[in-house]
DNA sequence: ATTTGCCTACCTACTAGTAGGATGAACTCA
DNA sequence: TGAGTTCATCCTACTAGTAGGTAGGCAAAT
């Protein structure tokens, strides 16, 4: 019990820290401070710095997933549910002090500076998520609520992109309400 | 002539490794082992890291600006003027080993990181975009060329998010040749 | 004679990671 | 039941390497 709790303390704080500061922006320094013991107590946990990100990313994708199916096998109209979508990554934004990215955006931006492990992971956290994006653009233009031109695949990359890219450029100027004013425009594009 | 030599092969090899691993993950010894000469040398040209990366947005605004402007002012239509300035990030994406973003890009993801200096500049450099993209979709949307749906402005910042945020997503999956599909499906969608 | 550019040598702070000891809870077995 | 054992967690103390930055000297050019 005691265990698990300051496991999880470390991964929640080091999540908070990557999804604002990036993986080479956070130090078990930071998290020893933030989790009340000492930097080394955090190795006997996750030994290597890539061993708790491993485990931040799958905790990460589990969550994620379980939530996007959610909303995917729901009797949601398609554009209610690319609705619900994009708010996953809006609400991310949101919370806290408008700071925090999506952790894979986060990496991504990162991607050169990390270990093929961990850019593997990313990597299947980005073409699950267009896979889903995919299927659901397929739904609703096939249901008439969608009209937007081209492949479905290529609109699904895109609107991933506005949704990951946007996160992180956001932060810089505009913050959640230019956010949310993009996903609006883009969801507009999708309708047709 | 030496002296500008100098400062312009470290302003050169510090935009390079920024652009691939970040702010962060560029040192001062990074760069004096590329230029060849020692870490203290290079305080003398660039005393503090900031004075640096100040001179390097002012550089690669300036250079950046001239282009788009350059583009702006010829007589292209207005779809041609469009490519063609999505062009200078796909063109920035596969230089070197197809890892390379735009500076403002990588800045723009380490924002929470940075000086408030630093990001005043990426944030100027943000709007000064999208203002030039605004009046490129007005005059191509009065020409008849562009039938977007929403306002110019939303859709400015939407094609700039793609640009900017894409450069940084694709690294991970896809590469420059889904930057290039993913611009092609957003000019689509900009015609309407 | 002063400035410029580069050097050696150094500083402090911080990075990830390791060695080994103290504590205490849980399990084993006579 | 009680003694011994194992194991997990946390600790202090340390390593080697790297970060940004400084002090001060030397040589060549202005």
């Amino acid at each position: 019990m005691k265990q698990t709790d300051t496991k999880t303390q470390i991964l929640d704080v080091a999540q908070d820290l990557i999804q604002r500061f990036g993986v080479n922006g956070m130090s078990y320094q930071d998290i020893s401070e933030s989790v009340g013991i000492r930097k080394a107590s955090v190795h006997t946990h996750f030994p290597k710095k890539d061993d708790l990100v491993i485990a931040l990313l799958d905790r990460y994708s589990d969550r994620f997933f379980r939530i996007v199916d959610g909303i995917l096998a729901s009797n949601d109209a398609p554009e209610v549910k690319l609705r619900r979508y994009c708010g996953l990554f809006e609400t991310t934004l949101r919370s806290g002090d408008q700071d925090k990215t999506c952790l894979c955006a986060m990496l991504g931006a990162e991607t050169v500076t990390l270990s093929e492990q961990l850019t593997e992971r990313v990597r299947s956290f980005y073409q699950a998520n267009e896979e889903r994006l995919t299927d659901l653009l397929d739904m609703g233009r096939q249901a008439g609520s969608f009209r937007f031109h081209g492949e479905t695949q290529a609109m699904a990359a895109l609107v991933f992109t506005v949704l990951e890219g946007g996160i992180l450029v956001v932060r810089v100027h505009g913050g959640a309400d230019k956010f949310h004013q993009m996903i609006e425009q883009l969801i507009q594009l999708v309708k047709g």
